[in-house]
DNA sequence: GTAATATACGACTAAACGAATCGTACATAA
DNA sequence: TTATGTACGATTCGTTTAGTCGTATATTAC
């Protein structure tokens, strides 16, 4: 149920650069310096969002990446999808990397996983950029809320 | 985001048992054979349900594997927490495996991966192997619904 | 008693994946 | 022309996943 280191970069470099729309562009070096990343890694990542359409590159001295679109229109759901593939905790619930599963016809757990699936998925694409960014962090009590109202965390 | 083949397969043998519930032990060769999964896989499988006092074995001829424990007070969540650890999609929103983070302080997204997972853990623990049981099969088209409403799918 | 059928338990392994690292080529502004 | 960038492919390395295998022990039917 964990998404990748990958994601998790991407999503820190990309707010990074919401930070900084419309200002020039943000070297691999600052991005990687001011989010706590493998500077060589980001590279990579940067890479990919850029053959994605996200960002765009500056090339040369004072180089570095712009964001390619509006921070409205990239959702945090589009970039979990790309780095992280199945979004779908099981593949017979998956839309596009579904699996046909010789159990499907008896199957007992598959709607719930499919539920989970569909709660996940409608979070993470109503995400936008700019949505979340608008956002407060969290406060610490609040990861362990669940836990003091009788679920068992997680 | 994927649960791992080993809980899929303990959820598959608890479903079989509880379909088995008071009328005696199933052998691990027929929970293997009904279920769709390697035999040798699903041996230790087994063991650490028992450890965990979801089920009993009835060793020698003749035996196999009982629920220990009533339909109603087995969750999925417990064994989704069990055989995958990590419930939540990154470590700095979990309860049971927290780690911080150096970005906590400025961090935009964690509270959306927090959402998720609290939804994720409300719906698996409140799964009971009773509740599920009770379910019925997922049509085919349920899988694609989310992509007909405008979603994106996962 | 013994053969057949079970679970018990530890060790082992092959392949895939995650998370980088490295080398080097190319671009551009100061 | 050099310092500072991105571009891109190849390689490495540790961990995890998904099993397999050997062997010991328990129980029952005959």
């Amino acid at each position: 149920m964990k998404i990748s280191r990958k994601t998790d970069y991407a999503l820190r470099a990309l707010f990074t650069l919401v930070e900084h729309y419309h200002r020039g562009p943000v070297s691999v070096r600052e991005l990687a310096r001011r989010n706590d990343v493998p500077k060589r890694f980001l590279e990579q990542i940067m890479l990919e969002m850029k053959v994605k359409g996200w960002v765009a590159s500056v090339m040369g001295k004072q180089g570095g990446y712009v964001l390619a679109k509006s921070p409205e229109s990239i959702t945090v759901g589009q970039v979990v999808r790309h780095f992280d593939g199945v979004m779908s905790p099981i593949a017979c619930v998956s839309v596009h990397h579904y699996q046909p599963c010789s159990q499907e016809p008896i199957c007992r757990f598959r709607r719930l996983f499919l539920d989970v699936r569909n709660h996940a998925s409608r979070l993470l694409e109503s995400a936008t950029l700019a949505s979340i960014y608008q956002g407060k962090p969290v406060r610490p009590e609040e990861v362990f809320a669940l836990e003091l109202t009788g679920g068992a965390g997680i």
